[in-house]
DNA sequence: ATTATAGTGCTTTTT
DNA sequence: GCACTATAAT
């Protein structure tokens, strides 16, 4: 392997990076990254990692450990450095979430966990809720001596259900050598809900939180030196995306992994989109980080999403969250004729909804956008705005989709990212004879790696090729059938015997245990049948399935690191609003994801018939000041 | 049976 | 702060 000289490498796939953007990619040591919306904080990593993979700073026996939040965004930033990096190179660079990282570590070191806080060795996840943290605190009330009970009630009465663990139970430690009594009442509380997980249950299995498994796995590296050497020599850089959303767990798992050590850290966010702050993220992780990891802060100042217009807008709510925010760039100069951005205000519901349906419907028709360059963003409860648009929709031929709509036990976005509805749909998309030599390679991978075949195997590799292309065209033949409930049905049979549910509990580790697998299953059983009862053909079932005519609908949450052409943000009001408070940080954080979101327009909608909007004046008056005018529908 | 009153969810990820 | 549920009071 020829490595690349330092002073040679060019960024890949793109022309260049910023100043600062460079700064940080190049320093050895640890950094903090704070980008704005549009600045390309994947593409940064992505870069960086190919940098260090390519010039040998990451030399062929260590590894790039990168942690994200979400799956999504954990498989995103993979996808990017395989397309940069040689295949050999990629394969170095670990891409996961912060809980399958954390979840890893104490499968891996299991032995390294000793006396009352081992758990069973197989054991189930344990998704706790205010329901289960109250519940437990009843418990804990009937079963402490009488004359702990009163300071005990009383640490808890300063509880709250909703973020007790991730800022009670997140920032507390396992003491290393075993549990020392007299405890204070909040430590007899957190042992208390530890060990009730650590205990074996009815089912022989311990049931175990992610908070507990990260306290666990923060445990074992901070008290087993061997395991903390191993895990450092394997991870001489780690990136952490999304940085600003960080628990408290999390941030002390990175702190007793990575701190106080020769590993450079690379964290990336932006505190002017910390929107989980509500849900126990630690409030100021970038200060934090740098003063504890010695990190050098870069800002990256250009916007390379948003129209120079949105941009401007933009600036105002950020100036609002930060004074002292940083001037910003924007290299996106591909703008529309017309305004960028303007408030609509309708006295109700139905006037709404029928002059936001014809404007779609018009502009659709005048431009070359689709259905998925626009999204439509509320606050929450996106099932109420989607039964109050729809109506108006269908009269032109257009449809919203919830993709957060429950689905037996999971929900639409959750399901359509799974590995067995992507292979799933791969495989009718193959069926159908949308030809496609990449995802045909992909697909032939998959495959590969679902059938455990070792990449070396020559012969084995050729034959789940062969197999593959026969199951193609018996599916082409299948698919060739008319469209009726019977053939169809069949179809999906054929398809999921295919893919061999078996075989994919063996290839994933998530699927390996728990009941994962099978919810999946039979949502995308519901779904599928859903798709196929409102549709005529196999063509127009993938459309649907992969909702290509429709106009997404979600929360601003969701919306998190998406982007759309054009946004329609709706129910601008006190009641969708009522948790904020005018100059809440959050709030305003909360408004500008959702403004940030757009490449090109955003459509701020008022409706008197949904609330008033006196607490959320803030966002009416900075929109004025940034001068975006109000019109009367 | 109907109606008054108190309580709570709403914005989330994770194998 | 509203919409909804569960329980209490009539």
């Amino acid at each position: 392997m020829k490595f690349i000289k330092l002073e040679d490498w060019h960024p890949k796939g793109i022309d260049d990076l910023e100043p600062n953007a460079w700064l940080a990619l190049r320093r050895r040591e640890s950094t903090s990254v704070i980008a704005g919306p549009g600045a390309g904080k994947t593409e940064f990593l992505a870069q960086k990692a190919a940098y260090l993979l390519e010039t040998g700073l990451c030399p062929p026996n260590k590894k790039i450990l990168a942690i994200s939040f979400k799956t999504d965004a954990a498989k995103n930033l993979a996808d990017r450095v395989t397309e940069r990096c040689p295949q050999e190179l990629g394969s170095r660079f670990v891409s996961m979430t912060f809980d399958a990282f954390t979840k890893n570590i104490v499968d891996r070191f299991y032995s390294a966990i000793h006396g009352d806080w081992k758990p069973t060795q197989q054991y189930e996840v344990f998704f706790p809720n205010k329901r289960s943290v109250s519940d437990f605190w009843r418990r804990l009330q009937s079963s402490v001596p009488d004359n702990y009970q009163f300071s005990i009630m009383s640490e808890v009465r300063q509880m709250t259900d909703s973020t007790f663990e991730s800022n009670v139970v997140g920032s507390w430690r396992i003491p290393a050598h075993g549990i020392h009594a007299p405890q204070s009442a909040r430590d007899y509380i957190i042992v208390s809900w530890l060990l009730e997980q650590i205990k074996v249950s009815n089912d022989g299995q311990s049931s175990i939180s992610f908070t507990t498994l990260n306290r666990l796995a923060e445990y074992i590296i901070r008290t087993n030196n061997h395991v903390h050497r191993a895990i450092k020599g394997t991870y001489p850089f780690v990136f952490v995306d999304e940085f600003q959303d960080t628990t408290y767990a999390q941030y002390d798992l990175l702190l007793s992994a990575f701190g106080l050590s020769e590993i450079a850290v690379t964290a990336v966010g932006d505190y002017k989109q910390r929107i989980m702050g509500w849900a126990g993220a630690k409030d100021d992780a970038f200060h934090q980080f740098e003063a504890d990891f010695s990190a050098q802060r870069y800002p990256l100042r250009l916007n390379h999403r948003s129209s120079p217009e949105l941009v401007r807008i933009q600036q105002v709510i950020a100036q609002a969250i930060d004074y002292e925010v940083s001037e910003l760039q924007t290299n996106n100069h591909n703008q529309i004729s017309g305004d960028a951005a303007w408030v609509c205000v309708s006295r109700n519901i139905d006037n709404e909804a029928s002059y936001l349906a014809q404007w779609i419907a018009s502009d659709l028709r005048s431009s070359t956008l689709k259905p998925r360059d626009y999204c439509v963003l509320v606050r929450q409860k996106p099932e109420d705005y989607e039964q109050q648009l729809s109506s108006y929709l269908t009269q032109y031929g257009l449809s919203l989709r919830n993709e957060s709509v429950k689905i037996g036990k999971t929900t639409l976005q959750d399901l359509l990212a799974e590995e067995l509805t992507i292979l799933f749909s791969t495989l009718l998309r193959l069926g159908l004879g949308q030809r496609n030599a990449k995802v045909w390679s992909q697909l032939s991978a998959a495959i590969q790696l679902l059938r455990n075949k070792n990449q070396e195997d020559e012969k084995a590799l050729r034959q789940v090729e062969h197999q593959l292309t026969n199951f193609i065209s018996e599916l082409r033949d299948a698919m060739l059938q008319p469209f009726t409930s019977e053939n169809t049905r069949h179809v999906f049979e054929r398809v999921i015997d295919f893919i061999n549910l078996k075989d994919l509990r063996k290839a994933y580790a998530r699927y390996a245990t728990g009941d994962l697998l099978e919810i999946n299953r039979s949502a995308l059983e519901v779904f599928f049948t859903h798709c196929v009862e409102s549709q005529s053909s196999w063509a127009n079932f993938l459309d649907e399935f992969e909702g290509i005519n429709h106009i997404p609908l979600m929360t601003i949450h969701k919306s998190k690191g998406l982007e759309f052409d054009t946004v329609i943000f709706l129910g601008i009001d006190d009641n969708a609003w009522w948790s904020y408070q005018p100059g809440n940080t959050e709030g305003l954080a909360t408004f500008f994801v959702a403004l940030s979101r757009a490449k090109q327009r955003t459509i701020f909608f008022y409706c008197q018939q949904r609330g008033s909007r006196r607490r959320v004046s803030d966002f009416y008056a900075l929109l004025t000041s940034a001068g975006v005018k109000e019109y009367e529908i």
